[in-house]
DNA sequence: GTGAAAGCGCTAACAT
DNA sequence: ATGTTAGCGCTTTCAC
């Protein structure tokens, strides 16, 4: 049994909706567009307007990108969608994207096939590219900064993109080790990020800049770990638990390894935090449903999404920007940290 | 200082790749698209590859859309990016589309603006619709299904929607509850999920039918909880915990919920496992690196993405398709399980 | 072995 | 207050 008329969905064009409603394809293209200009009668508008819900009628995109040369829609690279940081971001930039009647292409970028995402660009399937990801080869960005089409880097420094959307990693550090100080401890330790991090370094310049300013003197023998992963945080605490004296609290460079670093501590019989104190930074739900519940550095993760996107309109792309949000930057005490004993 | 050369980045159309190479555009045509009945001296196709090459060609994405009706793209609607098991639905779904040269656009659907969603498959933005989000309006998805494009909904059932990509949730809760009373449990609880959620009555049905199995009476009293959150999950745990007879193992209908119900647990001085046993459904990585880490049911949520997007390439929607995935469906034992003392 | 020509569906400047 | 026209950049059938 066929239902009849439902096949061949051969979709419906704008010469039907003017045929229909006995006017020309320009006057409802332009209706459709709600052109300013546009001199219409209240009757003449009602039957375009009917012709269009009659006949379900909806632009065909390629044919309007073609015609205007905008897609409507922006890119975001990303390098994991289980990492929940990039989770807020994502909200952010989709949020902002959706405000200004735009689609959020978001994607996976790895080393793999990155002229994948060269191409998304250089076609004009997105406007712009927001990136996100630090696993982007040196020649596939080169590539993407050439088609002239915007492209902004977010929560990272990358060579040869110009314009760049920044926490303020150094500042977040500091909001943790003083809250640190200011609970009494003095021998504070880093869980560090990988080496070739950008937001790593700025974090360790923050830590050490806390330590100097409160009188106290960074010890490289506090410092351990290479990695934003659950592994790499658990690996960190073992070394620096294993070291002759261990540090009463820990400021760990990312939530990911703070999850593995509590892990750790608790395997070895550290309690949390009456043996030691653990801060760390980005503040996501699932910090509050630990035990103990984090204590964190809130970062204005959907902020830098956000701030990704209105940049991607600014389409003076030659222009180095650098925008660092700040404002949503804030300790979040919970349950992980406490004065030393 | 202006770079020259540089400024007006008006792109390159095949016409130009055409004149340099000294043929016609269609012969670039078909260079580019590998035309097979295309009969051309090595000598003129080198020449075309270096003109592409050297101009930095690439096809205007817009302009291969209106010819051929055809997008490359693929959309994918979730609820909520920050829920791990979306992550892996999108990992498993990009990565098949990127297979087959396609793209993946994901968004978040809400109550909130559907019609945009219908847009992108009306409009032929995206050539078909993958929907795991169950907060999508009965007219929407009416309206979608109504464009005549493939639309498939992944892990639910949505009325209207005729293909759906499944897994085995009654499997996987039988297999986690007979995990239970093989370590000699008896009185088993569940911590279920939201009442209109499709996936939830399911897990509910596979827990009473393993008991009844085992000669267990499934008992009203051992189940609580309404929801896939971690808060739901505490709550639901807190009214177990009230109970006169209180189960000594629970099954929790999601990963999240577990994530609440151990950390109420943990505050009402329950030891799990050592008073109480808790398993739940779907495993991810942070599953591991909870204290103590958590039983699970693995599902095949990146396959349930990927077997929606092939079905995406099967234009025939008429049909009436439903596809269990069952392979992946299994017990991974970690340390929240133990048997009752 | 290569070129010519039509047209996908839309918009916007210009006519009337 | 509405219609005419040209063309965005590409693919594909057909002609030479």
């Amino acid at each position: 049994m066929t239902t009849p008329g439902r096949r061949k969905p051969s979709r419906v064009t704008l010469v039907e909706v003017a045929t229909l409603a006995r006017v020309d394809p320009s006057v409802v293209s332009r209706v459709i567009n709600s052109d300013e200009r546009l001199v219409i009668k209240d009757e003449t508008r009602a039957r375009v307007v009917a012709a269009i819900k009659q006949l379900r009628y909806h632009p065909n995109a390629a044919a309007q990108s073609l015609r205007t040369a905008q897609s409507g829609t922006f890119g975001l690279l990303i390098p994991d969608f289980a990492n929940p940081i990039y989770a807020e971001i994502i909200k952010g930039a989709e949020q902002t994207a959706t405000e200004h009647d735009a689609l959020l292409l978001t994607g996976t970028a790895l080393e793999d096939r990155p002229e994948r995402y060269v191409r998304m660009l250089a076609s004009g399937r997105v406007e712009g590219l927001l990136l996100a990801s630090d696993r982007i080869p040196p020649d596939a960005v080169e590539a993407m900064v050439a088609t002239g089409r915007p492209v902004v880097s977010v929560n990272q420094r990358i060579p040869g993109v110009q314009r760049m959307i920044l926490a303020d990693d150094e500042r977040a550090s500091r909001i943790a080790v003083r809250h640190l100080i200011e609970l009494g401890h003095q021998r504070i330790g880093h869980i560090r990020g990988p080496a070739g991090s950008d937001t790593a370094r700025r974090r360790l310049n923050g830590y050490r800049r806390a330590l100097r300013t409160a009188g106290l003197t960074p010890d490289a023998a506090l410092v351990a770990g290479n990695g934003y992963t659950s592994e790499a945080g658990a690996d960190a605490m073992r070394e620096l638990l294993a070291r002759p004296e261990r540090p009463t609290a820990v400021l760990v460079a990312n939530v990911a390894a703070a999850i593995g670093a509590l892990t750790a501590a608790r395997v070895a019989g550290v309690h949390v935090p009456g043996d030691m104190s653990v801060v760390t930074i980005h503040d996501i739900p699932l910090a509050a449903n630990l035990v103990p519940a984090l204590t964190t550095v809130r970062m204005p993760l959907a902020e830098m999404g956000r701030e990704g996107i209105l940049a991607l309109f600014d389409e003076d792309a030659d222009e180095v920007v650098k925008k660092v949000v700040r404002d949503a930057t804030e300790l979040i005490v919970r349950d992980s940290t406490a004065p030393p004993r």
